[in-house]
DNA sequence: AACCCCGCCAACCGCGTAGAG
DNA sequence: CCTCTACGCGGTTGGCGGGGT
């Protein structure tokens, strides 16, 4: 009851985003935080101010104030020039890729054994495991368990691999897992090697015992089945608490980069009021787009000399 | 050079659940 | 207590790019 409808059924649009897209996302969650997934879309396309094409009237207020047409009532999507995504989408997106905390870029030995030991804890519940995993979301770690952690566990599936291996040029795979990291998004310039774990200590050895005491606790009192909830909502506290204290904040270049080109006016001279995007006390540390692009002008450009394609960020 | 195959990863789908009315 | 809405999660898919033939 009350599923959210896919975009496609509303005409939203779906599929990769652009990187317009992504700063009307960025933009708008900067100055307005997230509270409302599902009015976001709306909400960004007016803080925009793209009235070249207003919102049907049916539609326009309904995530906010609830349905009139009873046709629709439970497939609102906000729909608007500047945002034609629905509010799923639109978490997914910043979530797993605009979020300013997110670590780009491969995988260490250190995070993939913590994976490792995580998942033999916790099981497939990837948010948990992300909680741990400071700047890697659930998606990322679910990708690399199922691409590289699971067949190297797996002993005959680990066979395979090797064989297929030796059947390629043993330089060719290795320079094909390490090297290639998302060349191919609308970015093509993200992560260049490994990143840093941004507190080892953190996310492998003191991870390991709370998400015991936390994650696997709740997930005995409720059993294996529908015990997510109670569990991540437990560790989750945790996960902000940890991309709040997190020295390094790395976000994807190539969007920065576009989002430097961006006539700041053109987003509504978006007052960047230091509203919390993140869950972050307001202003204490700056969540403001201002104070990336600042960030990002300051530090960035250099990605060659550095070997972790990750900005190594002044600390916030 | 062209085609094929495979791996990777971003995005989608659908379910479960919390919370509001 | 019931219904409905919205969110979050895990599983799955589809497209792209690189390497092999």
């Amino acid at each position: 009851m009350g599923r959210a409808p896919c975009c496609e059924k509303m005409g939203l649009k779906r599929g990769p985003w652009t990187p317009e897209e992504d700063k009307i996302l960025v933009a708008h969650i900067h100055s307005h935080g997230h509270s409302n997934w599902r009015a976001l879309p709306k909400q960004a396309g007016e803080s925009l101010r793209l009235t070249n094409a207003s919102p049907p009237s049916s539609l326009s207020r309904r995530g906010v104030q609830g349905a009139q047409d009873p046709s629709l009532t439970s497939v609102f999507c906000a729909v608007f020039a500047g945002l034609l995504r629905c509010g799923k989408s639109c978490r997914l997106r910043w979530i797993n890729y605009l979020r300013p905390d997110i670590k780009r870029g491969n995988f260490t030995d250190e995070e993939e054994q913590s994976i490792i030991q995580l998942h033999q804890l916790l099981g497939n519940r990837w948010s948990a495991i992300a909680a741990r995993l400071p700047g890697r979301t659930d998606n990322e770690i679910k990708n690399v368990w199922h691409t590289h952690l699971k067949k190297r566990l797996d002993p005959s599936a680990q066979e395979q691999h090797q064989e297929a291996k030796k059947r390629k040029k043993p330089a060719a795979a290795a320079r094909k897992r390490e090297g290639k990291v998302k060349m191919r998004k609308l970015d093509a310039l993200t992560a260049k090697a490994a990143p840093v774990l941004s507190s080892p200590e953190r996310s492998v050895s003191s991870t390991l015992t709370e998400s015991t005491s936390t994650a696997s606790a709740a997930a005995e009192q409720h059993g294996n089945s529908g015990s997510s909830a109670s569990a991540s909502a437990s560790v989750k506290e945790e996960c902000f608490t940890s991309s709040e204290e997190s020295e390094e904040f790395q976000i994807d270049e190539s969007f920065w980069s576009e989002t430097l080109s961006m006539p700041l006016d053109d987003i509504n001279d978006v007052c960047m009021e230091p509203h919390d995007a993140f869950g972050k006390p307001a202003g204490a540390d700056g969540g403001d787009m201002d104070y990336w692009l600042k960030v990002f002008m300051e530090g960035g450009g250099d990605d060659d000399d550095n070997n972790d394609g990750a900005l190594d960020l002044p600390q916030v």
